[in-house]
DNA sequence: CCTGTTCACTTGTTTATTGCAAGCAATCTG
DNA sequence: CAGATTGCTTGCAATAAACAAGTGAACAGG
């Protein structure tokens, strides 16, 4: 599978572009992953996720690695893995993240925890400095 | 082109509840129209936005509708014609519409005006405020 | 080492979705 | 009434995704 995207831009505007970026059915899940759920190799996103098959994986962290969205770097302890990290890029997803989530669990019946979307609408800042806490304590140790 | 969607969910998750309901490419570019650009027919949409097919056009409305995120009207002076519109639903993305606009606007080089990201930035309630006086003033008359 | 397993992908192949051109009934305009 | 316009729908080729089955490198145990 030739890694897809790379197409020409529909527009400037840019919610045009974001979609691009991250507008498709995956790529979101995937991000969310490294966000909240801890999650970081390649088996783990096949895994833990809603199914998404392998080559689509594949293909759409190359695509969030060459838009500079995540990083990869092969883990220390098992060459055979790859640790993917979110970029600064990235953790700035965060605050569209948490407002699609708030929306979704206003209007349609989903699994968050009612305390975090709780956290999420009355203490948006406090919760948005923690994600990115975590994100931090979570860096590539120095060589 | 049979209405696509309404097929089982991928998982509880807010994130995935909400991309089976937004994230595709051309569903938020509508909303987009919808609440910034001021346009509400489906000649506008087609022909106004980055070239969606009229098929396509045809099925992502239908399945807005159905998720009640927009509602369709017939237009009183032209009975060709419908008013599409946002429901309230659909007016409660403008807050992940506008984290997605600041998001883009800050990465990748985009159209958006910088006072707009300005205000959207600095005086974010108060811009919120203002999308959704503008959604409440374009209120189908009453009968 | 040798065997078996795991890991991160690739490589086909089938199936679903999209893009494009054309067509259509209902409605408007002259 | 003769176009033109509007909001779709239909048919078909092109593209992308889902599914199943590899592949080679790396690790774990004997």
């Amino acid at each position: 599978m030739k890694v897809s995207g790379a197409k020409q831009q529909r527009s400037s505007c840019p919610i045009s572009i974001g979609l691009e970026a991250i507008g498709d059915a995956w790529s979101l899940l995937i991000i969310r992953d490294l966000m909240f759920k801890g999650r970081s190799t390649f088996r783990e996103f096949l895994e833990g996720g809603e199914g998404i098959a392998s080559n689509v994986l594949s293909d759409r962290l190359q695509r969030l690695e060459a838009l500079n969205i995540i990083s990869k770097t092969r883990n220390a302890d098992d060459a055979r893995k790859f640790n993917y990290r979110l970029t600064q890029i990235g953790i700035d997803l965060a605050p569209t993240l948490v407002e699609m989530i708030l929306w979704s669990a206003k209007y349609f019946k989903t699994g968050a925890p009612p305390d975090v979307v709780e956290e999420m609408t009355h203490r948006r800042k406090a919760f948005l400095a923690n994600v990115r806490r975590g994100w931090e304590q979570s860096a590539p140790k120095a060589k």
